[in-house]
DNA sequence: CATGAATGAGCGTTCATTCAT
DNA sequence: AATGAATGAACGCTCATTCAT
């Protein structure tokens, strides 16, 4: 009954997590001050350290809680059997107002770059970017074309992240019509030729 | 006849500027040194203040210069005519290794990482990349499909700019099967119906 | 009869002590943190703060009851009545022993080195050590050579310390060696001419 | 005519090791703080880092010149021939004062006790002194008695570092009476019969 | 009596920027 | 124009000490 809540704003873990969150979105990985970080979880920046070894911990951290989200998210393919394509297309209009929320599009550019200059960082999101990857392979393989699957997911993705990065250079972007043009685009990209 | 040549190495600012460049690309924006920067220009830290007024401008500027090069790039549209969106994929193959480059995707990353967190370079970007856009709407106007243009180029750069991004995060990405695919892609996008 | 039994692990305050002086030895006064103190005493950091006032105060108490320990030694000269250079000399292998060990030389290079900085400290140990120092005068007076015997015993110890610091600059001393030729050291300091 | 005086408080470096010494004297060098050796040195806390690169560099300089003096005072002995040992009781009332010098003997004391937990310093530290007896052993061997030769400087070494140790707990320590003392210490240990 | 989570001042060090030359 | 020595504020992190329980 008394169940503690997982992963509420009472585990203090959690809490550095999310102000580091909050955080790296306002300033960067490196822009964020350990005392802002502190600040916003509400702790004195020693405290953090009874938690995290050093800030670098915080950000692989978050990296690795980022990708568990994201596999939960495509458990939902799973499910979708051979509807997948259909499945896609209805939540278009989600997917859209996912990637172009500035938090998360901006947290994905934090991880990006990261990855650019932090080797240890890159080879972890290396191995759970290609896990995730080829769990999505698995829940496709069977509803949509099979020819080139990896490449054609590969797109699919980099489409969906590159709209994250136009919402931030180009801020009205018309997520509506877009939407609706992906319909063609996803079509085309996965739809199997009965 | 003597007209000083523009952008070559001789210039001082422009050698600042390539400098800065290679430093962000391998440190990022944050991590680069201004003594690095110094080094790599063959000039004093002390000196750049003379042609700079902060390392914030030099980002600035950098990222003006960068744009400025674009803006040459999509000059080709203009003169391809009706031929466009055969250009478009004739010139595909050149296109992705280009967005592959880790040195310009990284700068791509930096860049619109700079966008998130400062105002001043958000603004000039934006501002920058609505004009390019604007440009290159322009050339394309009379010889791709017309419905929801402006989307339709916003999802293609998303595309390239994406890919650019998932190279980062997956290096053994298929580069000549995603070009195969995007032909397809690029059909959807804008060929006219006869 | 139920005396409660003084100075063992049970007193916690000796324990503190003790953890104290191992921490001291390992680390340095400086290096020893209060955290790795508690751990050796089984204690919890805060607890300590219940027998102690600070860090500081631990030092002195440790300094103090090493030269409670040192009374002790010293209480033999004493017993030796007339017999005493004999008695140094018979005893000096032991000595040599005691003061070449590791942990003693350098427990006392952090009490010599506190005194040196810490100006309570160093009052506190100038008492001490005036009053041992009173104490073996008086039980040598009636068996050594009397003139400057303040001076004499000054150097005696001198050259015991200085072995003790000697072992830890070279610590392939030859003990052996030393002890023998402190035997004629000895004599010359101390023997009556008959 | 205008030769640079070596050493002086012009070279920066110089002046950083001289305020360093000062400031381990009056600390401690786990307590002795880099902005007070910046102070003293007349220089800012970031500057030193162009001539140091961190404060154990400092400190391991310090120790390196502090052995160099001593190599040139011991050079001294060279040039006394077969009258070594009268050499060293003629100069023993300066040999005196320079080892109750509390500056000198107070770095002696950081040094020994830096030596106990660092073991680089260490190390490097048994080398020098290990370089150092050599040399006064090859510049006694003609002169002094040759028996356990080794083992008798280090008895005298040990005395002479003692007397600092000593007048740092008890300052007090009557010079004159010691050094009268000490010349029969000299002969026993070193003087050749007949 | 006892805990250990929590604090926050202060450390060694870095680096954008300045300025005497 | 050009240097690079010099600055000092600000960083990530530590640890003696406190205090709610």
């Amino acid at each position: 009954m008394s169940e503690a809540l997982p992963k509420t704003c009472d585990d203090p873990r959690e809490r550095v997590l999310r102000a580091a969150e909050r955080a790296f979105v306002a300033s960067g990985f490196h822009g964020a001050r350990m005392a802002q970080i502190a600040k916003e979880a509400k702790m004195s920046p020693g405290h953090i350290y009874h938690y995290f070894e050093s800030k670098e911990q915080i950000i692989a951290e978050m990296i690795r809680a980022h990708y568990e989200e994201k596999k939960v998210t495509v458990e939902r393919y799973r499910e979708a059997g051979d509807q997948v394509v259909d499945m896609m297309i209805d939540n278009l209009k989600d997917s859209v107002a996912a990637k172009t929320d500035p938090f998360w599009s901006t947290l994905m550019l934090e991880i990006a770059a990261e990855a650019t200059r932090n080797p240890e960082v890159a080879s972890s999101i290396r191995n759970m970017d290609a896990e995730l990857k080829g769990r999505v392979i698995s829940y496709l393989q069977d509803s949509v074309r099979k020819d080139n699957l990896e490449s054609r997911l590969e797109i699919f993705v980099a489409l969906m992240q590159g709209i994250g990065m136009r919402n931030i250079l180009n801020p009205s972007l018309d997520k509506e019509a877009v939407t609706l043009i992906l319909r063609d685009v996803i079509e085309v990209l996965f739809r199997q030729k009965d």
